[in-house]
DNA sequence: CACCAGAATTGATGTGGGTCAATGCCGGCC
DNA sequence: GGCCGGCATTGACCCACATCAATTCTGGTG
């Protein structure tokens, strides 16, 4: 679904516009460098399911997501998948400074990527640091992430699990207790990102929801209930 | 330990000869600059056990591990512990770009590090902005490890993750089949990296070694046997 | 609107690794 | 060289979560 006429090979990205813009890595220009990114954007839209990347290919473009979700993952030859995280827009994927990606990435939902030929991004790094440098502070938060997601795989329960996940979701999202807060994956992606199955995280929904921590309107959003208990369930 | 008379306030830090230099943060200089980061670096020495930063602290220096080794890890109130990795010289600790330190860090072994204040660090990496891309690449290495370490965490049997184990640090260290292995850290630190008990990571060796994939001349020390053997114990 | 296929829930049972406990071993110290 | 204390190993038992197996729910389709 690369280049499509309406808004490739002429029409440029609408940077100005872009609401990811300030969290995403162009975030890092001044106002007046606004279309310095977009000149070496690509747009891509991705339909839910569809695979934006591949582990083992080798890593030419990388990508700002501007819209929707994407899951990273990793599989084991046997099938076994261990999903590393899910991206929201401003996320910048595709980091790795080998020559092959070392995951792959799939949309959850609907999605709007900004691609990048790996070499022109780093031309223009070198000519704006402050890319580079907002590519090192965005890279530092995913590390600080994945050192959290390793606790929680390490020894967290299948119920601390959970309500780290609820929360980590929430405070990602800016939902507060008792906003509904959707959650886009289905159950077998929230336990391959929390190491579990399918039924363990389906039970440890049903009993938060009968302990009145959270609430499950339908299948795809939640309601923090208590946030305070919800932290105690969480264990740190 | 910090700031000893023999190497510190007047003895600078030798960088020429850091065996360490060519892997870390001060080896994207040029030859002609190597002493830019000397010329900030404060050297400390820690014994093995001593902590070298807190988690929660605020963090207001970074490293370069120069000799040794050093453990990273994070705690739960209840004591529950996860070691997120294990440090060689040429490893840069600290980075994180938030107020505070988001994990704890204490030498395994007798160890070395050159300690900066970040400040400075900022200054210089605005001047040189190779040091900048060195520690992008630094840090995008460490990502791609803590996702692996997440794959083995949420989805790896116990002997899967010790073989996963074994082989990541031959590989690390250039140790080759048949070549005796230091194993500095405990059993307990090697089960609180692997997500779980002493008594699993004690069991898994002994199969492994009744085997015939491993030999344990002592508990600090592995020689791996039949590297693809290991390699198939470790599922991928 | 009824049907249907895939997703989620719920229940029954199994098991890998945790827990608790005893024993073995090694290295530092007198 | 013998003693001692902490680490590692081994064994017996248990439990949280996985696995296997029905239902139940849901949203998309003719």
């Amino acid at each position: 679904m690369d280049c499509q006429p309406a808004n490739c090979c002429g029409a440029r990205v609408d940077c100005a516009g872009c609401e990811a813009r300030p969290l995403a890595l162009c975030g890092a220009l001044k106002a007046a460098d606004v279309q310095v990114m977009g000149s070496i954007a690509y747009p891509r839209k991705l339909d839910a399911g569809k695979q934006l990347i591949h582990e083992g290919d080798p890593a030419d473009d990388v990508f700002t997501l501007t819209d929707g979700m994407l899951k990273l993952y990793k599989l084991m030859p046997d099938g076994r998948r261990q999903i590393t995280g899910f991206m929201i827009p401003g996320d910048f994927i595709g980091l790795a400074y080998g020559q092959s990606y070392v995951y792959s990435a799939e949309a959850v939902t609907p999605s709007t990527a900004c691609r990048f030929r790996r070499s022109a991004l780093l031309d223009k790094m070198a000519e704006y640091p402050e890319l580079e440098h907002r590519l090192l502070s965005l890279a530092s938060n995913e590390l600080a992430a994945a050192q959290a997601q390793m606790l929680l795989l390490g020894r967290k329960s299948a119920r601390e699990r959970l309500a780290s996940f609820l929360l980590g979701l929430a405070s990602r999202r800016g939902v507060g207790e008792g906003d509904a807060m959707p959650l886009p994956m289905s159950r077998s992606d929230i336990a391959d990102f929390l190491g579990l199955t399918i039924e363990t995280v389906s039970r440890a929904f049903t009993v938060m929801r009968k302990e009145r921590l959270i609430s499950l309107p339908d299948k795809h959003s939640v309601i923090i209930d208590d946030h305070d208990a919800l932290r105690d369930a969480a264990g740190d």
